[in-house]
DNA sequence: CTTCCATTTCAATGATTCTTGAAATATATA
DNA sequence: TATATATTTCAAGAATCATTGAAATGGAAG
């Protein structure tokens, strides 16, 4: 993942419905869940909802599969952990102190 | 650190400028940089700087100090731990591929 | 083939963010 | 006090992002 990746996901991070939608994906686990349900979840238009998908889907936090005539999103961690990871490693040179968040 | 915090965090991790400066401030270590150098070092006017270092200071990624007339800035390692503590911990619930991220 | 359903796309609008250069502030020195 | 230096603040404009509702798309079922 470089650096133009990263500036993007971290954008598509730096918003509450967002945020709120990644916890229900979370939540929801490798089986994710339809878009309409992501929306009732959070409270948001079905337009809305699309837009803060593909935002998300377009930085790698999400992953998305057509089923029938609705949409499966899931949470990618594989991408969450490299934006953690280029934090860490390429901006703080694998910091300590930075690193005992993850730590034990 | 609360959500509100965190996505104001990320949000100032979302600008090439602002990572270009961090990464500048984690190479000078403790002693941290004068606010005209990140400036030089970057390439970037006084002013555009100064809007960007606040965003940085804002969102508790770097501290300052002032020295006679001039400003230090430094990285606050603790404060980028703590985002990445929460979006492991309180965003992805400990999941272990995001983890391993910043593991052995 | 028509209709229905879920989702996306589009266009318009408003809100934020970024950049630029000038002016203001704070501090040091002559 | 006057002057120079470092930084911040301010105002204006450009660019990007977010919200809304209407229209379009893709797919299933009658």
């Amino acid at each position: 993942m470089n650096e133009e990746q990263v500036i993007e996901a971290f954008g598509a991070l730096s918003n509450q419905t967002r945020l709120q939608v990644l916890r229900k994906l979370v939540e929801a686990g490798p089986a994710g869940m339809l878009a309409g349900d992501v929306a009732e979840a959070v409270g948001a238009s079905p337009s809305r909802m699309s837009f803060h998908l593909s935002t998300l889907q377009a930085a790698g936090i999400v992953t998305s599969e057509r089923q029938s005539r609705q949409m499966i999103y899931r949470v990618n961690f594989q991408a969450i952990g490299e934006v953690m990871r280029f934090l860490l490693q390429d901006c703080c040179k694998g910091n300590a102190t930075v690193q005992s968040c993850c730590g034990p």
